[in-house]
DNA sequence: ACTACACGCGCC
DNA sequence: AGGGCGCGTGTAGT
């Protein structure tokens, strides 16, 4: 298959380099260039980074089929333990090594020069692929850099459609909890009324309650003696002004975090559009850095309503990371388990605790690092039950112990022991023992931790290409945005924008691509990914027993 | 005035 | 002493 390799020239230009033939374009003809060859035999495009080159693309109505993007790839081989690292080098290295995700509030191709500006795809791709080449696992890596690149293309898909909101819907929500919208700088009125109460029970009329100093204070002069102001803490105090003082956190915290000026910003023509950054944290997991779109609480999620004649389908999948896990150690027993929708409870019947609740709790502290507690205790039991699946995370935490680093299934290398990005603490000082090994054991359980969640998120990216494909594939012709499309991205969990008659069939897809997720990562062992997959029209609605909901007309 | 950090909370 | 994130806030440091 062809790769095109794209890069910026100074000045309102691009290169291409095709098969060795070098060609200049102007900006403006991109677009147009990129719908002809796409038409033509859909290469892969080669570019420094997908959400800048993407972007714009789509805005002018061209989606592209595959992509390989040289950022995130880099990152992925510079840190993979197969990879070796000399291959890497050359000409630019160093300035890709540097290079930084494209702003997302600048959607453009040539912006403010500077030396990441004009790097040379073809130099880094060339690199790229004799590095993997090189590779003792060139066959896993090549899979991980293919679904990572996919997924940056569905980042951009996602950013560019936006999830369907309903502005009225949510201001109504926030007026119901909060009053009506207050002038800049001012408390909504039920907020302000829940802060007059806690003043007036704490005897302090002039505390504020969102400064936690004065608040600790007020609280001590009350007689309430707490360490600290969370949520958790106060409910296991026995005193008057708790539930009011919750329930202003509570509420203080939807103002800020989701109230109007969250709709201000990040909702516009009935979309929210976060802005996600695939493999933006070390596991591979994706983050987000506009909109908390990772984090957005359940408590606004009725503000999510498909358009009319249009519903959201919502997948989530069960116990992931469990799952990930016998696949990944080839644990049998563990993978026997897992057959069904309810691994915990495949556990039970497999004799291995008595409880759903102790499953869960020995192989969340499995993957965690408990070592004390109830959790603690089952890990204990499990591990002679399912050997496979927590000698391998112990492994993990042991590596980690010894200062060395681990990876994923598919090669992706953890950040080394106090360098990089894990703690962010270059020239420590000389610590005691105590302290040094406090550290030590903190990083065991990163590791522990990361050759799970980073499998889970490898499964989690192979899943969402394949089903990027598929749903392409349901419907003929039209641009993205009349087509089914992903909307939404949680590490386990996907939503699906899709007109009405094609719901039955999008969720189909979702499924069948779980299963070639799970196949393409676990060839070995078979194990079950089972979805949660509701029709509605809301996301609220998502994942409710009973069906979906009548149709609001 | 601006930046950096800790906290507390939201999501998985 | 359970892993990974982002965000808004208040406060301390510059």
């Amino acid at each position: 298959m062809a790769r095109v390799h794209l890069s910026r020239l100074p000045g309102e230009r691009v290169q291409v380099v095709d098969d060795g033939h070098v060609d200049v374009l102007d900006v403006t003809a991109l677009p147009a260039f990129v719908a002809r060859r796409e038409a033509d035999d859909a290469p892969r495009w080669v570019w420094d980074d997908t959400a800048r080159w993407y972007a714009p693309l789509l805005a002018a109505g061209v989606r592209v089929e595959r992509c390989h993007d040289l950022r995130l790839c880099h990152r992925v081989l510079r840190r993979a333990p197969a990879v070796d690292a000399r291959l890497l080098d050359g000409e630019e290295a160093d300035l890709w090594d540097r290079l930084r995700p494209a702003e997302p509030t600048e959607p453009v191709l040539v912006s403010a020069d500077d030396a990441t500006e004009h790097l040379r795809a073809d130099l880094e791709d060339a690199r790229q692929l004799a590095a993997v080449e090189a590779s003792p696992e060139a066959v896993r890596l090549g899979l991980l850099l293919a679904a990572e690149s996919a997924g940056a293309l569905v980042a951009a898909e996602m950013t560019h459609a936006g999830v369907p909101w309903q502005v009225e819907v949510h201001d109504r929500l926030l007026t119901d909890l909060l009053g009506p919208r207050p002038p800049r700088g001012a408390r909504p009125r039920l907020l302000e009324e829940l802060a007059v109460e806690v003043r007036g029970i704490l005897d302090s009329p002039d505390l504020n309650p969102d400064s936690r100093p004065h608040l600790l204070a007020a609280l001590r002069r009350a007689g309430i003696e707490v360490p600290d102001t969370r949520r958790s803490t106060l409910h296991r105090i026995e005193h008057p002004v708790v539930e009011p003082l919750v329930r202003y956190k509570q509420l203080a915290h939807l103002f800020s975090t989701n109230g109007w000026a969250w709709i201000d910003q990040w909702v516009g023509d009935g979309r929210f559009r976060p802005v996600y950054q695939p493999a933006g944290s070390a596991t591979g997991r994706w983050s987000s850095n506009g909109g908390g779109a990772l984090s957005f609480p359940v408590q606004v999620r009725s503000a999510a309503v498909a358009d009319d004649g249009w519903v959201l389908v919502v997948a989530d999948v069960a116990q992931l990371e469990p799952r990930v896990l016998a696949g990944m150690s080839g644990d049998r027993a563990l993978a026997r388990a897992a057959r069904g929708a309810d691994l915990y409870q495949g556990m039970v019947d497999d004799g291995a605790v008595a409880t759903r609740q102790d499953a869960k709790l020995g192989l969340l502290g499995a993957m965690y690092g408990a070592t004390s507690g109830e959790s603690g205790r089952m890990v204990a039991g499990l591990t002679r039950r399912y050997p496979a699946a927590f000698g391998l995370v112990e492994e993990a935490a042991r590596a980690g112990e010894r200062g060395q680093v681990v990876r994923t299934l598919l090669g992706r290398g953890c950040p080394a022991l106090g360098g990089g990005s894990w703690d962010e603490s270059p020239d420590a000082p000389p610590a005691d023992l105590d302290d040094q090994d406090r550290h030590r054991r903190a990083y065991g359980r990163f590791t522990r931790n990361f050759v799970v969640q980073g499998t889970a998120a490898e499964w989690a990216s192979c899943w969402l290409a394949d089903l990027r494909n598929r749903l392409w594939r349901l419907v003929d012709d039209g641009p993205l945005e009349s087509r089914p499309h992903l909307v939404f991205f949680l590490h386990d969990e996907v939503v699906v924008h899709t007109p009405a008659d094609l719901a039955d069939r999008v969720a189909a897809e979702i499924t069948a691509a779980a299963s070639t997720a799970g196949a393409l990562l676990f060839r070995e062992l078979p194990v079950d990914f089972p979805l949660n997959v509701s029709v509605v029209r809301s996301y609220a609605d998502a994942g409710k027993p009973g069906g979906p909901p009548p149709p609001d007309v």
